[in-house]
DNA sequence: AAGACGAAAGTGGTTGA
DNA sequence: TCAACAACTTTCGTCTT
C-alpha cells in the first residue's frame, strides 16, 4: 500500500494516520491528505472465467455523490408489451409516465444539490468520506420530502454540518455559513430538522477535534498543541466541559498552552480563529486557571523568559 | 496605545410545566 | 405554548503592560 509522505499543502512531514477513520491527516495544517484508506487488494485469485463468476462478489462501486449512485431504474420499454391487453397496457404507460416525472424531478434536484455540495465541500477541504456521508444524508432528505419549503442550499449545508460532526472533523456553523452563503441560524435549523426527521443521532462534538485546525491557523508549535490537548483532558475530568460550547473551550485551552510555551497570542487572535468572542475565552480561561492550577505553569514560563 | 478584564444588557435555543 | 434558564455575544468603561 502506498502512503503519502508529505503534506501537499504545507510540505510538512508531520502526518498522522488515523486507522479507525482510515484517514491521513496533516497535523500542521489539518488537511486530510488521504482518506478512505481501504485495502483494494483482492484476497482471492481467479484463474478462469468460471472461477471468476463464483468468486467475484461485487459490481461497480456505489457512490452517493453520483446522483443516481451510478445505477438507475427505468420502467422498461416495449419488451413483452404484446402480452398485455389494452387496459394493462394503459396502466403500464401511466406508471412509466409517473416514474419518469418523479425520478426526473428528484434527479434534477439531486444533480444541482450535489454540485453545490461538492463546491462547498472542496472549499472547506473536507475529506471525501464526509462528502459521501453528506450526499447520503441529502439524498435521504430529498426522498423524504424534507427539502420542501426550505432552500436546497440550506439543506446541503445542514447535511454537510451533520456529516462533519459524525466523522469527528467538525467545522463551525460560521465556517459552513461562510462557505455556503447561508445564514448560521438557517443552517442550524435545517441541521436539527433533518437529523431529527432522519433519526440521525450525533454526539456532542469534542473540543479536541478542533484543536489541530485552530492550532495550525494560529501557527502554534506541536508542543503547544499537545499541551492544549492535555489541558482539555484535565478539564474534562474536572467537568468543566459539559454544557459549554466546544469551540470556546478549545480556544481557551489553546490560549493557555500558548502562554505556557511562551508563544503568546492575543485573545483577539484566538477568538477570531475559533469563532467565539474574547469574553468567552476569558470566562473559560478563568475557569481553567481556577480549577487546574495552571497559574504556576504560566509563572514558570514567564520566569524562563526573564532568564 | 494595545491588550486584558469584567459588568451589564441582549440574543437564540432548550426545558419543563 | 409560555416562561425560566444557561450559554454566549455585544458593548463599554477601567485597569495593566
Amino acid at each position: 500500500m502506498h502512503y503519502v509522505k508529505k503534506c501537499p499543502e504545507c510540505d510538512s512531514i508531520n502526518l498522522f494516520l488515523n486507522k479507525e477513520k482510515g484517514e491521513v491527516i496533516c497535523k500542521d495544517c489539518g488537511l486530510v491528505v488521504e482518506d478512505k484508506l481501504v485495502d483494494f487488494e483482492q484476497e482471492w485469485r481467479e484463474f478462469d472465467s468460471d472461477q471468476a463468476d463464483r468468486k467475484r462478489r461485487t459490481g461497480a462501486s456505489l457512490s452517493y455523490t453520483q446522483y443516481d449512485q451510478g445505477l438507475g431504474t427505468d420502467i422498461g420499454q416495449k419488451v413483452d408489451l404484446y402480452r398485455l391487453d389494452s387496459k394493462d397496457r394503459n396502466k403500464f404507460f401511466r406508471l412509466r409516465k409517473w416514474q419518469y416525472r418523479i425520478s426526473t424531478a428528484i434527479e434534477r434536484n439531486l444533480k444541482l444539490a450535489l454540485a453545490e455540495l461538492k463546491r462547498v465541500s472542496s472549499y472547506l477541504k473536507l475529506p471525501k468520506s464526509v462528502e459521501e456521508e453528506s450526499a447520503r444524508v441529502y439524498t435521504l432528505a430529498v426522498q423524504r420530502g424534507l427539502v420542501r419549503g426550505r432552500s436546497m442550499e440550506s439543506v446541503v449545508a445542514g447535511a454537510l454540518y451533520a456529516a462533519c460532526r459524525r466523522h469527528e472533523v467538525p467545522r463551525t456553523l460560521d465556517e459552513l455559513s461562510e462557505a455556503s452563503g447561508i445564514e448560521k441560524k438557517e443552517i442550524g435549523r435545517t441541521y436539527r430538522f433533518v437529523t431529527r426527521e432522519l433519526g440521525i443521532t450525533i454526539l456532542p462534538s469534542n473540543p479536541a477535534d478542533y484543536i489541530a485546525r485552530f492550532a495550525s491557523a494560529l501557527k502554534l508549535t506541536a508542543e503547544s498543541q499537545s499541551k492544549s490537548i492535555e489541558i482539555l483532558e484535565r478539564a474534562q475530568k474536572a467537568e468543566l466541559t459539559s454544557g459549554r460550547g466546544p469551540t470556546g473551550i478549545a480556544a481557551a485551552a489553546l490560549y493557555v498552552s500558548a502562554l505556557i510555551h511562551g508563544e503568546k497570542r492575543t485573545q483577539r487572535e484566538v477568538a477570531d480563529v475559533a469563532g467565539v468572542t474574547e469574553v468567552t475565552i476569558r470566562n473559560r480561561y478563568k475557569e481553567l486557571l481556577d480549577e487546574l492550577d495552571l497559574a504556576k505553569e504560566i509563572k514558570k514560563s514567564k520566569k524562563r523568559k526573564k532568564d
